[in-house]
Parts: structure tokens; sequence; C-alpha cells
DNA sequence: ATCGAATACTTCGATATCGAAATCTTAGCA
DNA sequence: TGCTAAGATTTCGATATCGAAGTATTCGAT
């Protein structure tokens, strides 16, 4: 991989620490007008998040993956067997525009970790789907996340892991009612 | 702004909801060998900030910003006044290389969102300050994805928002102390 | 059955980002 | 003071992404 979202080294005496940032910014969008329940779940979310993601960078930049082809290899991986997906939907389901999805789906090609196969009832149409060696790269790819979040869950309790999940539930329910489209 | 990234258009018949892309999700990674109570967690935050960033970015563009100019705008407007920010600053908060973010504060200078003033301390440096401008946008963002976020937060009554970002934050002081680097 | 709109993917030109190298300044040390 | 190492920013070449246009196929209405 050539590309690949590394964090910057931090910065001179005191390193900020994210609860600090955290803390920060909720100030500031409160100060800006914003409602203080709603700012300290969304600016937590979006810290989480962002943790996250750049840790996931780091772990798959060890077996040469971006984020993007995580998340194609990912997203094949739960609907290989029953449903093959074309080009289209994993450009949906990982947030990028159609053209870009040829290109990666080139590249991961190129490296054997999936095939295009013409869909047999559409000639339109191209089937992607997962290789052997795709597969290997999902589950190693699993087990280093895997890793990851176990530790970023580890302070809570497993009740508390439950409401948490819970809270959230509700919250993803919620985004089919307000399309905002 | 030229540079937006805006979802496709939904697949064919049945556009599927954000909960049932969670609950495949969920059940994918479970079956993969991921703790039940560790991938609801993670998988609803990583949703809710992925449904966020769509939303914010249709919203943003109708003030001509990118998600990365907004990352910037917003950090600046949380602590201008006290403590001006280099490009080296900046590129670190907002996930980015520092040479990205000569060429992001080129465009945002140009527009006069930004100004960027030689450090008097350390002639090696610049300081990066928002214009007059750049605050009115700043607060017209605010104004906007508050309405988003608001509507997200919905669904729960005020106590469950304070239950949900107590237990957030205790993930997030729990991030400073698995360094993971 | 045929024509036109819709769909799916790719190609194309422009722009944004990356990492490395270049340039300039400061800091530390003899 | 003078010299070397470290730091900050920008420049540079390569790559990834975007939106629009292009190509091929299918669907639907007449």
């Amino acid at each position: 991989m050539r590309r690949m979202t590394t964090p910057r080294s931090a910065p001179k005496g005191t390193a900020p620490t994210a609860q600090d940032e955290y803390r920060a910014d909720v100030a500031a969008y409160v100060a800006a007008g914003g409602d203080e329940s709603v700012q300290r779940v969304i600016t937590a979310v979006h810290g989480l998040a962002r943790k996250l993601n750049q840790w996931y960078a780091r772990q798959l930049a060890d077996l040469d993956l971006s984020a993007g082809e995580w998340a194609v290899l990912s997203r094949l991986a739960r609907s290989n067997e029953n449903e093959a997906l074309t080009p289209s939907q994993l450009a949906e389901a990982t947030s990028v525009a159609a053209s870009s999805m040829t290109h990666r789906l080139d590249r991961m090609a190129q490296r054997d970790l999936i095939a295009r196969v013409p869909d047999p009832d559409n000639r339109t149409r191209v089937l992607v789907t997962l290789t052997d060696e795709g597969w290997a790269t999902f589950k190693a790819a699993v087990r280093e996340s895997d890793m990851v979040e176990s530790d970023v869950l580890g302070p809570l309790s497993r009740g508390q892991r439950e409401d948490l999940a819970s809270l959230l539930e509700v919250l993803i329910a919620g985004l089919d009612e307000t399309p905002h489209v």
C-alpha cells in the first residue's frame, strides 16, 4: 500500500489528552449555542470514531490495506455466498464515487483479493466476490481490530456495555425516521 | 467548493435501512469471532459517525465548505484569542498530512476565511487565525449542524442523553490510558 | 417489435492528498 | 562564536478521488 493516513507526531511540551480535546470541543460548541446534552453525545461519538479509525489504519497498514480497501473487504465478507455485490453497491456501502470503486477494485483484483465476474442474468452488471486470499486477509484484519476494540471497551462492565449499546441502538433506529434527504 | 462527498443514490427495490445495515454488520463480526457486547457498541458508534458525516457534508455544501475545511474552521474557532495555531497543529488536529494543510490553507486564505501571519517569536512558524468572514461562516455552519444533531438525539430523553454521554465519556477517558502507539 | 429512457460500469480530466525532499530557522553544545 | 541536529513549512512527483461524459445493456411503453 502506498497511501495510508498516519497521524502526525504530537506537539511540543504537553500532549493534549483525548479527554482534554473532548472537553474543549464540547465547551466550544456549547458556547456557540449548542445544547449541552446533544453536544456531549455527538462530540464523544465523533471522537471515538476518529480515534478508532486512526488505530485501524495503523493495524491495517501491516496487512497493506487502506481503510477503503478494508471497507470493501468487510462488506463483501458479510454477504458472500448469499448475495454477490456489484461495484455500485460497494460504492454506496463505502461512501465513495462509483468511478473510484472501479479503480479500487482494479487494485484489489491485481492483488488477488477480489474477483470480478460478469452477472449471468444481466450483462451490464459485474459481480464482485472475495477470493480465498481475500477471505484470509479479512479474517486477519478482524483479529487485529478486535484487539483494539476490546481495549477501548475495557473500562466498561458487561452490563454497562449493554446499556450503552441499547442507547446507541435507539439512535440508529431513529436515523431511518429522519431522512434529512 | 468543488469536492464534496455526496452519497450515491440508493439501490433498486428496497433501500436497506440504517438499522438493517447495523444488525447485519454486528452479526457478521460476531460470526467472525468478535465479542457481541463489543461489536454492538463499536458498530453503532461507527454507523452514527458515518451517517452524521454524510449529513454534515450536505449541509456544509450549502456554505461551499468541505469536511476538511470545516474541521479547520471549527478547530480555530475553539481556540482563537487565547492561542493561535500553526499549520502543523491544524494538520495534527484534523488528521491530515502537513503538506495537505498547506494547500487547504491556501484555498481558505484565498476565500478570506483565514489569515496567515508569521509568528513574531519564531520565524519558522506561521500562525493561522480566523478572519471575520471565517467566524461568520463558522457560526452559520454551527447553526446548520445543530439542527441535524438535535434531530438525531431526538429519540432520547434528557436523562437518557445524560446516561449515554456519561458512558461514552468513560471510553474517551480510557483512550488516553491505552496509547496503542 | 422498436424506440427512448434508465441503469451499470468505465474512461477522462481536474483536484486533493500523500510521503519525501528542499529550504529556512532555531536550539544545543563545544 | 560556530557547528550540527532538530523543527516548521513548503515544494514536488505520484496516486486516489471526484463529477461528468461515454459505452453498452435492459426495461417499458407504444
